[in-house]
DNA sequence: ATATTTTAAGAAAATTATTCGGTTATGGTT
DNA sequence: AACCATAACCGAATAATTTTCTTAAAATAT
């Protein structure tokens, strides 16, 4: 399988926008319909593209208070890792989770409705998980970028 | 103009897979397929709906890298703070850049492909930057849970 | 109770995606 | 350089989907 700058430059469009049709995506390329139609799908064939999303603004649907937390454990035994890990993907309100080096186990991105349920999910969800050492949470005052598309 | 639940459980849906049919989301909204296609309309006219986006696999296109930087200014005074946000957003590397509370300014996500290119990145592109104090890198060890879809 | 507006439905039209058969490039082998 | 095998491409035909249009039913206001 040949991964080209043609798919690159796909990628990339359908990374910014993936409501194109594929005639719209010829012009750009300079190919037949039907040659972007399967160089599409073999991208997602071979994983290339995992999905394809609508991303909704956050102000509109009440939903824009944006907080990192970060975790420490209080061990790093394997089954608590497994377990914190495990808790924390189940709740909604985390869209985010990343296990990361430095003073702190975890980053997890929060996003809630305002500064009561934020509060509400610090002490009802996430500091009721097991094996949690400390907590700290950085709030954001806004989001100056926010992009889904990787650039090569 | 009125958002009630209907148009909530299709947002759902569209945040998960916006390649979905009409005619399936019809099915398991129970509605014709019209009024779905009228209900996504006025999403996207209202602005609840910002775009549609192809989801790519990092690890696929070999930029799986990823690092959080902390980042403080030496000062806040207002031109400051707009050349470093206006820099830091032509950063292709910088997916996300966040305003935040706390011991530091921002939170920058990066993505680059491997620890060499991080390296470059860092000396020759973000601390090139003026104004900047001091940066603090957490790199990702593995992304627990990764998610654009915004919960209600 | 009546008028007005919004929401929904089905059918028709327009556009788009997908399949198909054949052709042209590409890379490797002799 | 000629050959084969494979992959990529194209245009046309078909299938599916989106979009428009007309009308009917709810919901809301007068």
């Amino acid at each position: 399988m040949v991964f080209d700058a043609i798919d690159k430059r796909l990628l990339e469009y359908l990374q910014q926008d993936s409501k194109q049709t594929n005639k719209e995506l010829s012009l750009k390329l300079d190919l037949s319909v039907t040659a972007v139609y399967e160089r599409i799908k073999k991208l997602e064939r071979e994983g290339f593209i995992d999905s394809y999303v609508a991303i909704v603004n956050k102000e509109k649907i009440e939903k824009d208070f944006v907080v990192f937390c970060h975790v420490k454990l209080v061990q790093h035994a394997q089954d608590y890792v497994i377990k914190f890990e495990k808790a924390v993907t189940s709740l909604n309100e985390v869209l985010e989770c990343y296990h990361i080096s430095g003073d702190y186990d975890y980053l997890l991105k929060v996003i809630v409705r305002d500064m009561p349920s934020f509060r509400e999910f610090m002490v009802k969800k996430l500091t009721t998980i097991d094996h949690i050492g400390s907590t700290h949470s950085m709030f954001v005052i806004s989001e100056v970028k926010h992009s889904t598309a990787i650039n090569f």
